[in-house]
DNA sequence: GTCTATATTCTGATAGAC
DNA sequence: GTCTATCAGAATATAGAC
């Protein structure tokens, strides 16, 4: 979107919009760190479970939820669709704890192999992006969370296993 | 990248282009076709083994193999990145049938549910899409493939056994 | 703070000579 | 087929009046 279309949705004329931003590439930078802390705050603001597998569950619920709410949003913060653009450390410091954040989920669910961590954050963001693009707010691909949660904690309790056999 | 770039890179003129495209998004709708059908070319002459469930893996080696190799054809096959290019559906049939081709080869291999053919497809398509965009060229996420698809024959097989359950 | 006017640059695309 | 020259439009950004 333009300068131009953005000062005319809020009823200014282009060159105004400069007493608010310095450059169109910092009006981006600021939308990402606005979004990224509004995703931060819904995810916290979120109830989970006891349970810890369950918690996992609800914290993609509380992703799901924010995508629905926020396509735009969540197009900025997880696909790379506006070329050349790069958030400041500033802005990406909310996405990071945004990470962390889910990574502790996960780690209270026993998932204690980062790389069971990679393969989680694949599926689910898998499991988001074909949703977004494919069907923006519809369940065809978000009614198979559970499926994809269980086929994922089945691997990690092998996982598991295995490594106490090893030990033994 | 603007056709003044593209003509410099082949060592011509920029507007010398239109001896041979009719417009820009002509040459992308072209790159696209080619691409689809490169991609085509490359999973139906690889080797798939016997086994069925062997050769679902073996097709998703062929597609990983082609997206590292051809990154920037990956990018336009699977990512939005233009911004409001639409294939046309000449160019489109060719990555049709490359889905139809993985969809045999899922089915060949005990997957009915569409709905598992869903699941596959983002599971897949994530672990791919985060190792191209945050390791292109490397395996940190390729080295987790058997894992992912050992789980998803998991889910397969419990959800055959429950339909069977519920026939008897 | 907001405006008009404009600078500057880049874009895809066309005209016409050779 | 390739070139020079140019068009027409859009983009970000700035200058300066009010």
């Amino acid at each position: 979107m333009s300068l131009h279309e953005v000062a005319r949705r809020v009823g200014l004329r282009q060159p105004s919009l400069y007493a608010y931003i310095d450059s169109k590439a910092a009006l981006y930078d600021a939308m990402f760190g606005q979004a990224a802390k509004a995703l931060l705050d819904h995810v916290k603001s979120w109830t989970y479970s006891a349970d810890p597998r369950q918690a996992v569950r609800d914290g993609c619920l509380a992703l799901w939820n924010f995508a629905d709410d926020h396509p735009v949003e969540g197009q900025l913060l997880f696909e790379r669709t506006v070329p050349g653009f790069e958030p400041s450390p500033a802005s990406y410091a909310y996405a990071q704890e945004f990470l962390r954040f889910n990574t502790d989920l996960l780690v209270a669910a026993g998932v204690t192999d980062p790389g069971d961590v990679d393969i989680f954050t694949a599926l689910i963001g898998g499991l988001l992006s074909q949703q977004q693009t494919n069907e923006p707010g519809g369940d065809r691909w978000m009614r198979h969370l559970d499926a994809v949660l269980e086929m994922f904690f089945y691997h990690v309790d092998r996982q598991r296993q295995t490594v106490m056999k090893g030990r033994s």
